[in-house]
DNA sequence: CATGAATGAGCCTTCATTCAT
DNA sequence: AATGAATGAAGGCTCATTCAT
């Protein structure tokens, strides 16, 4: 027998999120990406057990790469502001350099099928950006606030720039990405 | 008298809103939309030109509801953080109470079929928004940014905390949303 | 609207029974169907509400017209003798015009999808033949047997004599029906 | 020592004939087979040529294995009514055995799959009988007709009557058993 | 205006079979 | 001998849309 060719799962992922950051998730269909990835619609099944689960996968796969992006270079002994200041600054470059799989978290995590999706929470990254924030409000830096708050106003604009600069709409450079960082500073802390 | 009968429109509308955030984009097709708006498939013709006519005119629709929610009982000449509040409490009132059309929004504006709508930007809520800003920073109260910086810290975060309070991760009670508005406000003012 | 044409629902009914007695059942596509029928795949489903009904169907319009064909001319006032002669030679006769509807009967009657049929029993075939074997044993004509065993004995083989009619293996024609007849009798009666 | 496994053969070949029984020709695919049976898709070939191959082969093969169990201790030296008994009985049991193999036999012999498999009528079971009817027509005891009436009067009702204990409409015990051999021997019988 | 009938194109998936090991 | 990977073709069914009334 032959043995499972990961780079034919790859091409299949690949021609899947490209697909979809295009066209939309309704527009994307199985033989179409097939056909994007040079394989059969049935070669698709070897590595997915259907649709959903495939388009489940990507999530998964997309997440868990951001994640990682995330937290290179972090270690829990640099200060509570440094080490936030590198989050942020490998979330911008993470953003700005995965057009395409950012764009695909988004439509994905805000179309319903996210709801179906083992949650998955406690990766690596958010179990790190918690003790982070956990310390910072021990030192007395953040403000005293519920774990969801302190994420929406990290997050929320963090992507809401990224979205802007991939619609033009914004140069998200170096200038900004700092301008933004102590926005969000100013937003969190004491 | 005209014979188109609105109220048919609007059963349209309503149904395809509450498919499209229930099942989703993918999922939702036209038949389905006509037997949940009680109508023909072919009434629906009648009353938008295909399907992607629908969608954009839905989009449409949710926009401007939700802005002139946004600017229920402003007016220019309240000072500008009592200004600013007012458009801050209209905007949590509108989410809770309109999950559906909420999720519907942010499902449509992060997928690719939003570039394919009339920007139609120069609406009444983002030109009274626009001018708001420009008045709070000539009073030397905002930060002196762009306004699509401003733009990404007022919004994204609110939105965040309204999916979060339909996710049941949190509870946007009033005293939350004060909270939230008083993070937003130190974030953007000097 | 248009209204729903009859001549269609029998173009296909009739296309899918030739393809079924043809190439069996597991060899008749629902495209197949349709495009023996001159209709696209779409329209059957107008019709039907999937291949199973579809088949379900079918094999009860099959049924409907065998049975009432059976019973043609029969009258509860005849005698026992001519009666049970009369409905013998109805059924020979459809059998032999009918080739078609009697192989898929047969075909489906034997597949396990008949299980999942509406049993449909008291129809006024079997009524009107129940009725006349309870007859015929108060009269003293038939044996004293319970009515599953009269069944047996007064269907199976006439149906196995037209398989082999159709097969080639024999010629049904009158003297050798007139023969198969006495031999039923010689075996139910008395 | 041969290589092919002749145990894999008819694991093959009995989660064939349970899957066809159970769910119909057409929804037994290769695979499903495969499955059924612990073995690869690709395995099926070693030992049949295609499907086709496949179901002609389960056919004769449920075909010999009856027709051996119905001239189980049959000697052609019994007097005519002990041999034909003999034989009666041996049927019931066998059909009673194996509901499987006999609904199987059932499906595929009705179906018009059955005119492309080879004849091979000539076999050992079919030609005692046909030499105890010679035998019994030359004693006196049989009626004079043609061989393929007898076998309509001989197999029909007892199959049916197998169909129906199988289907739960009667139960095939003993004493029916021998009150439907006295209604054969009745309806062959001068 | 409003509709159910009708449809070719396309959907997701599985099929029977072959390939390479 | 035995197998899982791989596949083009075909499966049943639904789609967005138009037609005829």
């Amino acid at each position: 027998m032959r043995h499972k060719d990961n780079s034919k799962r790859e091409a299949i992922a690949k021609a899947a999120i490209n697909l979809i950051t295009t066209n939309g998730l309704a527009d994307t269909s199985m033989s179409k990406i097939a056909k994007a990835a040079n394989v059969s619609p049935a070669t698709i099944y070897v590595y997915f057990e259907n649709k959903e689960d495939l388009l489940n996968q990507l999530y998964l796969m997309v997440k868990r790469k951001s994640s990682k992006a995330m937290l290179a270079g972090y270690d829990n002994s640099l200060p509570v502001k440094e080490g936030f200041k590198l989050i942020w600054e490998n979330a911008c470059r993470y953003m700005l350099a995965n057009p395409t799989a950012f764009a695909f978290h988004e439509q994905f995590a805000n179309s319903p099928l996210v709801n179906r999706v083992s949650r998955e929470e406690g990766s690596a990254y958010y179990q790190a950006l918690a003790d982070l924030f956990e310390r910072g409000k021990r030192e007395g830096i953040f403000k005293d606030i519920q774990p969801s708050l302190f994420a929406a106003f990290l997050y929320a604009p963090a992507m809401m720039l990224g979205k802007q600069h991939h619609n033009g709409e914004l140069v998200l450079d170096r200038e900004l990405q700092d301008m933004a960082f102590e926005i969000t500073w100013d937003a969190l802390t004491i």
